[in-house]
DNA sequence: ACCTGAACACCGTTCAAGT
DNA sequence: ACCTGAACACCGTTCAAGT
């Protein structure tokens, strides 16, 4: 067998190289040509392996996707309610520690197989909880926009933390206030329970839908 | 008064320029530069009414929100429950209407005057409600992130329709099959009424805290 | 006070050419 | 089959200079 050209590097591998610079560099910093220098790549041999940047993009959310352990939230043996919570608290879990995940999620469509198969695993467990399909698919549904719209709130909540309170007070003079948010962030409510809560509060009344 | 020098724009006029080429060319068309031409001037011109390219994307998210009625979800003529759904309603139809709004919020943080008085007349509305004020900072916390989750899934929807597909097929071979996902968008379910359905679930469920 | 022109250090993508 | 070099048409942002 001849040795010949051969792929130097994996498109796995490109995925990696294009998640160290996400966590390190952010979501502005992650581009073609900056994923190729990192592997020691020239711009235009990237397109053999991904026909443009959105499919990079599109391929490090399936990698994000693949790490959630469907098999153990498929598992009969533990209550449903049980695998759902464990399913979105790992997923949430998985967009927070990238910092720019959520605009990854948000920048194109949610095709791909483990996009698919997660959201197959959760109407098959609202269905064997004996619901009926279509009531199902809309639970899973909510449960998948719960996930993604705190993990929007929570980067959102971060990116405001640090250097933007300069900007914000040149944007918004602070005129009026906000009483009741305050009080409330005064409260320093913590945010995985609150996730948990909100979940708990669904599964409720997904249940009632059940028992009717 | 000597007329000198003065602002042949306003900002306002700006964030109305950017929306338009969000909506005709997309988000990733939305540019200092771009929209500085569709206003005839300069790029630079551009920073003397934002600080930065993010600074008028916030101020883009700031206008989509300032469009809801406030005033209408604070009437206490009206039972909460109406005004809540309503108002959720409002918010998703806003985002839909703009393709690129989810990215738009999802690249920054929510910290604007009209972000804030959302979150405030949410919590106080469950507040009102008999709710204790940390459950209404989680109940508005929720619905928040059903209508931003709702929003996202519906954007990764619309991105897929179009050209994704042959990318699609492309990325991923679809071995595998997922029959309850493919049962469940057999039958057609209308989203808009998913939508409220999976918000009627959640205020039902927080219906029952308040009656603990 | 507002705006311009030129410049810096980048982008994504294409295309002909090399081995 | 895989990769390079050069090029095209763009970016966001800064800075000195004009009126």
């Amino acid at each position: 067998m001849k040795p010949g050209p051969r792929r130097s590097i994996s498109q796995a591998d490109i995925v990696d190289a294009a998640f160290e610079i996400l966590e390190q560099k952010g979501f502005a910093a992650v581009s073609v040509r900056g994923v190729a220098a990192a592997l020691s790549l020239t711009p235009t041999a990237m397109y053999t392996y991904f026909p443009s940047k959105n499919a990079l993009l599109r391929a490090m959310v399936e990698q994000v996707l693949s790490t959630l352990d469907l098999d153990a939230a498929s598992d009969p043996a533990v209550p449903w309610r049980d695998r759902v919570q464990a399913l979105a608290a790992e997923l949430r879990a998985r967009l927070a520690e990238h910092t720019g995940a959520m605009v990854l999620v948000t920048s194109g469509p949610l095709d791909g197989p483990h996009a698919l198969a997660l959201n197959e695993t959760l109407i098959a467990g609202f269905t064997s909880d004996r619901m009926p399909l279509a009531d199902a698919a809309r639970a899973a549904h909510a449960v998948r926009a719960q996930v993604l719209g705190a993990a929007a709130l929570d980067a959102a909540e971060r990116a405001g933390g640090a250097s933007a309170d300069a900007e914000r007070a040149a944007l918004w003079s602070d005129a009026t206030a906000y009483p009741l948010t305050e009080a409330a962030a005064a409260l320093e409510l913590d945010d995985d329970a609150g996730f948990t809560w909100a979940l708990d509060r669904l599964l409720d009344a997904f249940a009632s839908v059940t028992a009717r």
